[in-house]
DNA sequence: GCATTGACGAAGG
DNA sequence: CCCTTCGCCAATG
């Protein structure tokens, strides 16, 4: 994969486990966010799932915090936790952007929280592989 | 190097 | 049905 984006926050240090692999985790989450259809959204805890690690929900959102540094943009507001709440608004530019982009895209927002979630919901194991 | 935290999630009370 | 606890793993203090 390409190298991430420099960043000043994070340094340009990116979270490797074991560097024999080429790809990191991050990049792996963005890869699979990147891949998600426009009006469509998933959960943290299904990518996670998709990586193999479901039980590490929480890094797939760590990840996330990085997003806003990967190029080309990773699609971050159709990440949503498995509630369908727009649990990561608060970390974009601002409070709102995460809902304006979402409708933008033909999803409902309803008091942060994404309506016909489950409608909506696409599933990256069942979508790409299995 | 231990303790706390976090864009989560499932299970238990 | 609401709230608490625990697990997961990496970053941060």
């Amino acid at each position: 994969m390409k190298k991430v984006a420099k960043s000043k926050k994070i340094k340009e240090k990116i979270p490797v486990k074991d560097k024999s692999k080429e790809y990191s985790f991050f990049q792996d989450v963005w890869s699979v966010a990147r891949q998600i259809p426009k009006g469509r959204v998933t959960s943290y805890g299904a990518i996670a799932n998709y990586l193999g690690t479901k039980l590490s929900a929480r890094m797939v959102g760590w990840a996330m915090n990085g997003a806003s540094l990967a190029k080309p943009k990773v699609p971050a507001q159709r990440v949503v936790n498995r509630n369908g709440m727009l649990s990561g608004k608060m970390h974009f530019e601002t409070a709102t952007r995460m809902q304006e982009l979402l409708e933008k895209e033909g999803i409902r927002v309803e008091n942060d929280k994404v309506t016909d979630f489950q409608k909506l919901f696409w599933d990256p194991l069942k979508e790409l592989g299995l």
